[in-house]
DNA sequence: ACTCTGTTTCGAGACGTC
DNA sequence: TGAAACAGAGT
DNA sequence: GACGTCC
């Protein structure tokens, strides 16, 4: 036995994961298994054709250096195949995000994306997908590795990002209204399957990494691992309700909850990273929002009908290339990027007539269920916008303490001035708008700087990759565009 | 030349002090 | 999980 | 701006 996982080390993670051994052998046959690069050298399964048993077998045997391996080990061995073809299988299904769209407006389209500050969103309502932030609390509140916990040991990352981060904006003048996701729609479940087996995945190569790895490998797997639990969401909303900021629960998406809150008005926008939230055709969608005051970059607000004048779209149109682009529901066609879906959409204006135009170069996918993504998308499952009831009110102070400093253990003298922040701002409530009068102004100087900048960026950036091939050369005459 | 695809790597909160 | 930057392949 | 702290 020279180096790497030992048979009884693995052995042992298979005793510890019994129903998860889907991570290990993910693990094994991944083709870059980040942990002990050095120490797992049977790497080269490519993730389109999974190894023969045989082939897995011998690998695994002259991995351990052993003549043979026991008949117990070899039916194991054997399941094991069976589950990573699976496992990859279900990696093959992997359906890209979006990594598109943006840009694709961004090229595209003059004005549909705004760069702008927090500041101007003084006294507006604003939706949020709570999970998606409880999420990345979750995740980034640490200290060395591990997150905040109370005396007794409970985690509160969550709190604290989520108390902090509500007071900037409330301090912005902004009245968040928090979206609790519900259940997801089924046509997500070979998106769900695929995060499970990533987890599962994380899972065990956090156990590994605990045994063998460093303290770095353990804490970049145990990110990974984290999970957002009804205790953690409920204790959100209890936070929420003692800092008197409303929320809502979708039935099923907290993005498309968002968006339709902000299609009817009840919230200026909806703000997210993710484009996915345009196709439920929320008017404004905002990215960035929070990062913009601590790194100075701009919170980007997107124009969803701007967006679609601009392309020439209907919404109906819009959502068909967002599906070809890639959404959470279906896959892609193969060797259809944003170019060509742009391109195919203007041409055919819908997925049936790209269908039955496209040519056999293109293979679509057996199982295809594109209606159904797009059905999702125009008539997602909602609570009517009508029916959801939230007012930002005045913090209850002693509950808030009680809950944050007597149970959690935070600083007092913090959560009070916080209290007090919250209860500055609510007063602006009812006064609020000063700034809509503000608003008209900018629209003529700011747009038209926006609109140089625009042009500009784009320019430049055409440039760039132009003028750097080409400039150099000095053979130059290339106006592209 | 243009597009699509795959690989790799990194960061992901918010506050205050210095 | 994903976004960005890069290299590679197919057209 | 680079760091340490929050719990």
């Amino acid at each position: 036995m020279k180096t790497g996982i030992t048979l009884v080390g693995l052995i042992d993670c298979l005793r510890k994961y019994t129903c998860k051994c889907f991570g290990i052998i993910f693990f094994l046959l991944s083709p870059q298994p980040r942990l002990n690069k050095a120490r797992l050298r049977f790497s080269s399964a490519s993730p389109s054709s999974p190894p023969s048993n045989l082939t897995f077998y011998t690998r695994f045997r002259q991995h351990l250096g052993l003549q043979q391996l026991s008949l117990l080990f070899t039916r194991w061995v054997l399941k094991v195949t069976t589950l990573s073809e699976q496992i990859l299988h279900l990696r093959s299904l992997a359906n890209t995000r979006y990594p598109g769209l943006f840009h694709l407006l961004q090229e595209n389209t003059q004005d549909s994306i705004k760069d702008g500050e927090i500041k101007q969103h003084f006294g507006r309502k604003i939706a949020i997908d709570a999970s998606m932030s409880i999420y990345s609390f979750l995740i980034a509140v640490r200290s060395e590795g591990q997150q905040l916990t109370s005396e007794t040991g409970e985690t509160t990352s969550h709190l604290m990002g989520l108390f902090y981060r509500t007071l900037r904006m409330v301090d912005n003048g902004i009245k968040p209204l928090y979206v609790f996701d519900g259940r997801p729609p089924t046509l997500k479940s070979g998106e769900l399957a695929k995060r499970s087996a990533r987890k599962a995945e994380a899972t065990a190569a956090h156990a590994e990494a605990k045994e063998v790895g460093t303290a770095e490998e353990v804490e970049k797997f145990s990110r990974r691992t984290v999970r957002v639990t009804k205790e953690i969401n409920d204790e959100c909303k209890r936070l929420l309700t003692c800092m008197g900021i409303p929320y809502v629960e979708a039935p099923c998406e907290a993005e498309a909850q968002c968006a339709a809150l902000a299609k009817a008005g009840k919230v200026y926008a909806a703000a997210s990273d993710d484009m996915d939230t345009l196709c439920f055709e929320t008017p404004i969608l905002l990215k960035k929002l929070m990062l913009s005051e601590m790194k100075k970059e701009p919170v980007q607000e997107i124009y969803l009908d701007r967006a679609m004048q601009e392309l020439g779209f209907t919404r109906d149109q819009f959502i068909d290339l967002c599906i070809l682009l890639g959404c959470d529901y279906c896959d892609t066609i193969p060797k259809v990027g944003p170019t060509t879906a742009l391109k195919l959409i203007r041409e055919h204006k819908s997925i049936e007539n790209v269908l039955s135009h496209l040519g056999p170069k293109y293979a679509v996918p057996k199982k295809w269920p594109y209606q159904d993504a797009r059905e999702l998308f125009k008539n997602p499952l909602i609570t009517d916008p009508d029916e959801c009831e939230f007012k930002w009110e005045a913090p209850d102070i002693d509950k808030l303490v009680a809950f944050l400093v007597g149970e959690k253990g935070f600083n007092e003298d913090r959560v009070r001035a916080g209290a007090v922040k919250l209860s500055k701002n609510l007063k602006g409530n009812t006064q609020a708008r000063v700034n809509d009068f503000f608003k008209p102004v900018p629209k003529t100087a700011e747009e038209l700087a926006g609109l140089k900048r625009k042009s500009e960026e784009k320019a430049a950036e055409r440039k760039k990759k132009v003028k750097a091939e080409k400039a150099e050369k000095g053979k130059g005459k290339k106006g592209k565009r």
